[in-house]
DNA sequence: TTGAAAGCGCTAACAA
DNA sequence: TTGTTAGCGCTTTCAA
């Protein structure tokens, strides 16, 4: 079996909690052992290739060096959206970076409180990173009774205290729709996102005040729930389509480039072109919104930022370190691309 | 702070021993309580609200419930590769429904073998799936050696006892290349993957079987290196474009689906279409081979239930259980979609 | 500068 | 059917 820090005293001729602190010891200003200790404790330690049981000093240190990241949607959102695996990454490469590391929770079906409380309860993990958590979660109302570090990722926080990452979605839908604005456009739809998400209402906001800046009234009938989800958007563009030409819109902003993607598809059984018949905003901007054709003007979500940052202010709670912005809000941008026409298609002749 | 196991003993008077059995016993037989004592513990536990700490747990019996999933590759990978959250769901769904949780492990960079090796000593799980690890894996010898429990997810075994399940690599190849003889198609080219990749080797076996079947002798030109990515797919096929029209392939077998994208849009830039120039047919049939345009015919790699096959043999290692077939190959099948005109676009009138 | 000893919360012999 | 006891491997007082 793998030896013990007995083992490694024993053969060092020292005492247990001597060959702790040398090799486990977070030395906390203290010198509590002499060189010469030292230097048997490591020899003996390197000798018997010693590696200290993280759940033996777990249990005693309450603290694991593991973050929990729990994702609040069903498999088929994890199985599919960029917008998910990014934010893994982003949290991946800060809690590697920072030597930790990282358990995953997710909802499966109906399994998805239960997995959520044993998260919350879990000692096995020193704080949670709770990507898009439902409105008034009661999961992050628990964490700050139980005073349980987390950090919440897309989140309209409900009070002061709450710790939430977010991006600055209103002036995300400014942008899109300025965008479509200056090219001309006067009737710009909204593919509008999951109502139970946070950046759904915000993003609006931002679609209708670069309406009325432009002093063009919003038009109910152009701002269709759809969703974040590819469907969503194919079926939210068709009843759209329905719309006799003299309403028909020229232009939408969709929830997401998944709900783009699926728009861009309705139009395109329709035999209608993109940008040329109606220009196309997707949001989020991952890898997939250059993979669409024609690729997509997408508003940039900074998620690996965000997803950083999350991380960053979960590790300085669990190490008891100030987090100076509770609530950070991160900028957005447009990625200009072809499904707008502002920027010509290239051309063929490589 | 939360109550312990000793505080349901005191409250029910009994001993701690007995709340044990009754609360985390594993009930191995005997039935060690008696049922007013055990009413009693379960009330008592109730009344406190424990919850059993499972750090303490696995200090003792040395099992965390806990699965570790590595992944190989980079970040890019993680952030860009659907076959990546493929598994990842199909894992999930797995551990979840076992009750056992999920520690993710990655490389990063140049961090890679630091997280390998650490996941592999890591006490904090049971047990690990490897996700495709390189050939002749070091960290499979040594899980082996240490007998520690363990399954390769697409890789090629290198010993009967290895643990390893993968999809029929070669009927994929041959599938493929078949579909497009079938189409009349006599100069067909293969992209060929990541040669560090299990899969590579039977595709391109599986493509050159198929040629040969039909009478043609697959032509070197037309085997031309790639990768899985999108980058590589596209350079390739721009490369195969080069040739002088009499050796130019109408048909091209990609490494995977993102490998076939990129090299649509090779095609596109060049103004030829897909498939009446050109059919194309990808590898993994994940969500994306239907966001392409045209949506791709793919070869279907059955990644969910190979995922979920994988964490069953793990678990079934774990618990002890033997496990009837240590490298399962599961089948697979052509999903037909409309790259390589074998189906008709659909129509345009709705 | 060092060591002895008491636990962290739990399980599992073993004894009663 | 029950309780006592000895740890799991480690950290951390406290005393020397």
């Amino acid at each position: 079996m793998a030896a013990t820090i007995r083992d490694v005293a024993k053969l060092a001729g020292t005492s247990v909690s001597a060959a702790s602190a040398v090799l486990n010891g977070s030395g906390r200003g203290v010198i509590r052992v002499g060189p010469e200790t030292r230097r048997r404790i490591e020899a003996a330690a390197e000798q018997l290739g010693y590696m200290p049981n993280p759940i033996a000093q777990s249990l005693v240190t309450r603290r694991t060096g593991v973050l929990g990241l729990i994702f609040p949607y069903s498999s088929a959102f994890i199985d599919r959206n960029p917008f998910c695996t990014q934010v893994m990454a982003g949290v991946f490469e800060e809690v590697v970076h920072a030597k930790y590391n990282l358990m995953l929770y997710t909802a499966i079906g109906d399994e998805w409180n239960a997995a959520d409380e044993n998260a919350l309860i879990d000692p096995r993990v020193d704080g949670l990173i709770l990507v898009i958590p439902a409105p008034h979660s009661p999961v992050i109302a628990r964490c700050m009774r139980e005073r349980r570090p987390y950090v919440a990722l897309v989140y309209e926080p409900d009070a002061e205290e709450v710790y939430a990452v977010n991006a600055d979605e209103f002036t995300g839908g400014r942008l899109a729709t300025e965008h479509l604005i200056r090219l001309g456009h006067r009737r710009i739809a909204h593919l509008r996102g999951d109502p139970g998400v946070a950046s759904t209402a915000p993003r609006e906001r931002g679609y209708i005040a670069a309406l009325e800046a432009a002093g063009m009234p919003p038009a109910a009938a152009l701002i269709v729930p759809a969703g974040f989800d590819w469907k969503e958007g194919y079926e939210a563009m068709k009843r759209l389509l329905e719309l006799p030409s003299s309403q028909r819109p020229t232009a939408v902003f969709a929830a997401n480039d998944l709900c783009a993607e699926g728009a861009l598809r309705a139009l395109r059984e329709r035999g209608l072109r993109v940008p040329e018949d109606m220009a196309v905003v997707g949001y989020d901007d991952t890898w997939f919104a250059t993979m669409t054709q024609p690729p997509l003007t997408s508003v940039h979500m900074p998620l690996y930022e965000m997803s950083q940052r999350a991380t960053q202010m979960l590790i300085a709670q669990v190490e008891g370190n100030d987090v100076a912005v509770r609530q950070p809000v991160l900028p957005v941008s447009l990625t200009v691309r072809e499904s707008c026409g502002a920027q010509s298609a290239r051309g063929g002749n490589g």
